[in-house]
DNA sequence: TATGAATGAGAGTTCATTCAT
DNA sequence: CATGAATGAACTCTCATTCAT
């Protein structure tokens, strides 16, 4: 063929067009293939990392040829980014769960739930921090998709009472979501009962502190 | 990728003897020359992270050949080890600096100065956590240099006064270090006000949770 | 790693610094493969054309690694670009030991010593017209390096004695680079006879022409 | 790509027929289809060359489905020989139109009004050439068809007036059908002027020569 | 027949590591 | 010790072709 990429990269100028995205399976069958390949994508990945964990793998993995990922997935890089939108869903959607009882609640008593829901989360798509921390995102997107996360607790703890004072949500977002990736660390830890506390201690250090800054403001 | 075989030439297992440490330099020459390799490799792991770094790139960042660079550093994780104990050593030193001070100290006053002192470490030494979270590595060793530097904290944190509740140095050290590398992953963050505040408020928050931790065994 | 090009194409953002240049050998050994690695390069694209050509087969046929190839020419197109080079060069100086005896001939005469020169070069290198007509090279650099060569014989041209008319030099340069690639061409039929003949008659008729053109403009 | 190989499940050399031939339609809308896959090969060929066009493009181009394009052409070379035939047949058919006049002409103006009418169909039918030229044909059918078109010209310029001399419309025809591809190729350049003084250059060189050549058999 | 998924050999390319000079 | 060439397994990606529905 006249031009080739790749197997890497070097590929000419032309209207060649690399698709970049995902394709979208027609068939039933395709919509299976699609899943299980997913499915295979999320524990490699969670298993070795972005970097190590290898096309050829995955499709192993799914029981599939690598004709067969490459033909919904074009690139490695579309296979993690529909992977993380995929899981972004979900957990958005479980997130969204909470909004019914945030106004009933203390920002503690919710940062509490936030914690439960995000843990239940990554406990089963042990993928998500590493899709999310991927080093090759450009750093508008990365910003973007973090944006969101951010917006969406915030938006929950803006709703708690008695409120939390003004512009705080935002930033307590932020404090949430980098305490989950230390979870998510601690998690791997070998020795059980030191885990389990620190995990814990994280959990109380927030509630603490939360309730802290809603007394601040009451006075 | 996963770990690049061994390559080269005919291996074959005989007695061929695979050195499992960094060479140490004889001359003085030799002890530039390993410097600034180390200098390179800092940089090169900081910028790509441990997977895209490439051995070619660090040699010629340190000015020196590929082949100079595999006399001391016989392979890729032992340049990431080299590394990583060296900047362990400084860590520690910095971290000693405060031994003397710390019973004179409330643990939030502590926890105030290592912050500082790990943010200073960490700006200087930006491939720290690159090396830290090595995916590659055996988890003993892991646990074991992970164990060190939590030991460390936790022995000056034992010290303060008035004191932490037993066994709590121990969790809360872990706590720290786990609060650092939030600080470090929002340190790259790029909106300036909110990298900020989120910063500050992960420091907050810790004084608060140890200012209580305290005020609960007063009682 | 953590971007890999392609294998294939597919490379992120980064500046992973993808040469662009064939790299020069610093060592004679280094000089003599790259030497073999032309002639072998030179070979297989004469045989198979720019597409089926293997860069495995290449490194096969000049008894490197494939690794070794690529030390040298980092791409399958800057491999043909320095070949590419390397015979233009070489053609420009066959063109330009002519460049004495051009005043001293008529148009139709130095026709015949141009076609005899590149009929010579065309021989020794048939892979020429295969890399001359890559499909994938951006446009800009095709006419650029085409026009060289244009001008290089209607320099030759201009020189004549009787002259050319003004503005056919550069035109008629036009005609006899394509009457060598047809020659090029007619050269693959298997039919002796008719080979030989129509060769003939391509030069024939060039220099019934030019000396027709040259009249015209005496009168 | 060095024409690649069977590819697909399980093969075996079993009595699997592989079709030699393009399936003829059977139904009014298979003539449809096969028209439409045959356009869009014309042009994919046409736009990438044969080796870079591929099977999926072609489909895609003819809003058909890949199974669809492989059901009437069972191969790409057999996409290629089908589409080439059906061009030389136009071609022909092209030609034998100035078969009525040609004895009214001298051979030089049958040359102005072949180079015509091919320049014409090459106009029209831009994938000709690519197809002429595929390397990968057995040189029996290359010359077979070659030798076809040659011929279909040689008689035409036999019927002169005057007459060429013996044995000279073979090879002239040879030298207009090289001129021919000459011409393709300049149509390409991007230079106005040039490109059109080029193309006349090439017209004018014929007719000057042929008329020496009716001329020179006169005396 | 039409559709779209499945297959897998093979291509370009990378890079840790070894070796000759 | 330094240098730079050599090696080759492994990786990503492509595409002609086949097959199930």
């Amino acid at each position: 063929m006249a031009s080739r990429a790749t197997g890497g990269t070097a590929d000419a100028q032309q209207g060649a067009k690399r698709p970049s995205q995902a394709r979208t399976p027609q068939l039933e069958r395709g919509r299976a293939r699609v899943a299980s390949l997913l499915a295979a994508g999320a524990r490699v990945f969670a298993e070795k990392g972005y970097d190590a964990a290898t096309m050829t793998q995955i499709a192993a993995e799914a029981g599939a040829s690598i004709g067969s990922l490459y033909q919904f997935f074009p690139t490695k890089v579309l296979l993690a980014e529909a992977l993380h939108g995929e899981q972004r869903v979900r957990l958005a959607g479980m997130l969204d769960k909470l909004g019914g009882d945030a106004r009933k609640l203390s920002a503690a008593d919710l940062a509490d739930r936030v914690f439960a829901v995000m843990a239940e989360f990554l406990m089963l798509h042990p993928a998500y921090t590493t899709l999310v921390e991927r080093r090759d995102v450009d750093p508008q997107r990365k910003r973007e998709s973090r944006a969101q996360m951010e917006n969406r607790i915030a938006d929950l703890l803006a709703q708690t009472t008695p409120p939390l004072p003004r512009g705080r949500p935002q930033v307590i977002a932020v404090v949430i979501i980098e305490l989950m990736k230390a979870i998510v660390t601690i998690s791997t830890y070998e020795e059980d009962a030191m885990r389990a506390a620190a995990i814990n201690e994280l959990r109380v250090m927030l509630k603490t502190y939360l309730r802290a800054v809603c007394n601040a403001i009451r006075v």
